[in-house]
Order: structure tokens, then sequence, then C-alpha cells
DNA sequence: TAATTAAGTGTCTCAGTGACATTATTTTTA
DNA sequence: TAAAAATAATGTCACTGAGACACTTAATTA
């Protein structure tokens, strides 16, 4: 039949996700324990296949896997890249899209801690973990990714809590591009993103309180036209 | 058995390539009529199934469809995105890897006149023309995508002959663009870039002779960390 | 009450782009 | 043949936004 035909054709199709948080100045990576053959055992990227009855799109079908496995839904997700390839996995050519996510680490510790098979693993222990098919390949270029986006974006503040202020802002950037940010230059960009608002209400800090900012509602990400940190 | 359950739960999978080329300062796409259905007798996009037996990739699949269909290989390939849901393919949910590829026009004409089913049609043009499947917003995301590329890196380039000059670099980055630049501008970014070599040879061009310019052997694209024309 | 700590501001420097004048070299035209 | 026109290439100044860092402000702590 011709729908055997194309069912031949077409190569094994998954989604996987590379969620970060950032937490304790250290960014993490969230991996599941894989239950099922290839690679049962080891820790994975948190993904699986198309539900095409659940699932409208393949954005749905990321964010239903992260549920699903871990209870989280992320505040931030786009897409990374495809992989794909006769040797990553040992069923045969396969293809997996991959999810760039980002939480505030404050949004998933009740739900991660309930579950066994998940667990935040920082970026520089992935060395020594065996993880399952090409997913080490996978988040380095996810990191490499935010890595860049921190530089002209404010993506990582979804990193952080809905309400934060400057200071735990600059932390997290710091942590993700790995080098020291000028505070003022941080703030320089809250203000001519736009995205931001303060909030009616401080926080204190060891020092002078500081103001708390949240994101406005429905902003979109603000690209801005030079890096940071040269 | 196990496999068909696995074909079962798989979407459709097609790879396609957006394939610009800059002409007579007109920014063009290209597009192939459909032979089947659905969308018989449509322009889309070219691209297709993989072929396992051939492919050992997916980028080798967008390579592959674009020659069988055109004989054109272009100069610069890269992931696009991946469009998917229940309503862009009438045969059900369906995933499409899309690809954004770039050629000078000089490396494609002998082969596309060739061709009876494939034409080059200027990006505005599209708006009247009925495309198959959702191909006109693929269109535009790679439009989008071109126009960014091109206030930081040099990709630009690529729609320019193995040997050329400033000017028609410019004039390529204008069309792209759709504002005027700075030859200065560019020069200095040439300059810094450090992906190209003068060529011993110059060119004339109704006034003082131009430097003809080639990219250096296996040089990557240089990002910089300053957008264009703000 | 003074010291400490972190928030927030003021301002100078620096680098890269935009703008545009100037020079250089070729073709075209009177 | 000389002047004009055209395009290439260079020089230089202004503008903008990031880095650096001193300084002020307001809280906690000794």
């Amino acid at each position: 039949m011709k729908d055997s035909k194309k069912e031949f054709i077409n190569p094994l199709f998954t989604v996987d996700s590379v969620l970060f948080t950032v937490v304790d100045n250290q960014l993490k990576v969230l991996l599941v324990k894989r239950a099922i053959e290839p690679f049962n055992g080891r820790w994975a990227l948190p993904g699986g296949f198309v539900d095409v009855k659940q699932d409208d799109n393949t954005d749905m079908t990321a964010q239903r896997k992260l549920y699903e496995k871990t209870g989280i839904t992320p505040k931030y997700l786009e897409q990374l890249k495809v992989f794909s390839g006769l040797n990553r996995d040992p069923r045969g050519f396969s293809v997996t899209l991959t999810y760039f996510a980002l939480v505030a680490y404050e949004d998933t510790e009740p739900h991660i801690n309930t579950v066994e098979e998940a667990t935040w693993t920082e970026i520089n222990e992935l060395r020594n973990l065996p993880l399952a098919f090409d997913h080490r390949e996978i988040i380095e270029a996810a990191f490499q990714r935010l890595q860049q986006k921190a530089l002209y974006s404010m993506v990582p503040v979804y990193c952080c809590a809905e309400k934060f202020t400057v200071g735990q802002l600059k932390s997290v950037v710091e942590v993700i591009i790995n080098k020291p940010l000028q505070r003022k230059s941080l703030m320089r960009r809250i203000e001519a993103s736009g995205m931001f608002k303060e909030v009616d209400q401080k926080v204190q800090s060891g020092g002078r309180l500081a103001q708390l900012y949240s994101l406005k509602p429905d902003v979109d990400v603000v690209h801005f036209e030079r890096n940071l940190g040269a």
C-alpha cells in the first residue's frame, strides 16, 4: 500500500528538550532516567514521540513530555535544532527535534522532588556522565545558544522568579555567560527593553532595599543591536 | 508488532528548502511546481521525503532534493525551523524541517533554465501566488532570518559569485535588508572578518577599477557584535 | 553610632557604525 | 585631448551604547 511505503521512508521522529535553570550560582540541565531500550537506565533529555491525538504541533509535544516527566511547564520554550542520522539511534535512521527551555528554579522545586527519575545536573558535571544517544552534543548546542542569547537579549530573565531584583538577574546572567557583568549595563537594558515594570515593593538584600521588577504581560523578548561583554 | 506501533505514532516527515538568490537588484526564491497530490500543480518549496538509503542525515536530504529538482548545489545551507501541525497537510499530522539556503545566480543559470518546473520568484510577487501548504509562511520566516543575518554577519556573500567586488556585495546586502548601506561600513567588516582575501585582479565597473575579493578556504561565517543599520 | 553591605547614579572612556568630504583612477563626452 | 562623469577607495568626525569605576543612598550589623 501507499501508506506502508510512506511509513517505510519515514524515519523515527522524536522531540527532546534541554531545560535549563540557575540555582546556587550554577547552571543546571534537567535529565531523566530512561526506562526502556535503547540506553535503558541512562540519563537522557526529557522527550518522546509525538501523540497526534493530544498534540496540535511539536511545541505541544515538548511541553507535554516535560510536564509528564517532571510536572514542569517552562516559562520559555523555543526550537533549537534538528539532529538526525543513521547512527544516533541503534534502531535506525532517526530524527529528533530539540527544544531549548528555561524555568525559574522556584517554579520547579515542588514538582521535581516528587519525581524519582528526574534530576538537575550542573552543566560541567555532564562530562562525567554517560548520556543516551547524542544528548551530550545536543546539550552543548543548547548551551551555546543560551550563552549567545544572553548577550543580545533578556532571555535569562526566564530563569528568574516572577518578581526579581537587578542583582538576581545580574547573577543569573553571570552564571550563564560565565563572566562578570556590569550592573550598570544590565540596568540600561532593563530600562531600554521596555519589557519590565517596577513592582510597588522592595526586598531586603543585606544592604539597601532592592527594587523588584516583573515582566509586563504579553511582551516579546527584545533583541539588542549590540552584544554584551565583548 | 512493535514496529507498526511506532510507525503509527510517527507523523509524516519532510524536508523543504527556501533557496534565495539576488539578481537584477531583486531578492528571489526558488519554487517548483508540484506534480502530485496534495496541491498538485501549485508552486511549492523544493523538498521531499528522507531517503534512508541515500541520506546520512537531513542536511543531505535537503541538498539532494535541491539537486534533483534543479541541479543546484547551494553555497550556503542551514536549518531554519520545523513547521508542524494537524492542518498543514490534508493527509494528517505532518512535520517539515525547513532549510535556508543561498546561491549566486551565476552558479544556477545554466541548470535552472533546463528545468521546466522550477522558477525564481521575486519575494514581493509571492503575495499574488497561491502556494502549497504553509509555504508562504515558511518563506516569510526564512526571509526574516536572512534579513537578521545580513545585519550581523557576512552570509549575503554567498549570493555573490566566487570573485566579487565591494560594490557587488553592497548591492546584494542592500537588496536583502531593503535599505541603503554605507560602503565604508561594509569595507570595515570585510577587513575585520578576516574571511576574505584580495584577488590579484581588478575589474572594470564604469569608473575606477574595482578590487576583487574571494572567500578564504574553509572559513566559518563570522558574527559581529553589533548590527548594521540600526 | 560607626562600619559594612548592597542598591542605585553620574560620568568618562572606548569601539564600531553612520555620514560625508576627499582623493584616486577609469570611462565617457565635448 | 582635455574636461566631465562615474565609481572605487580613504580620511575623519559625530553618535551611540557598553565597560569601568567613583560616588551617593539606604538598609543591616557590630
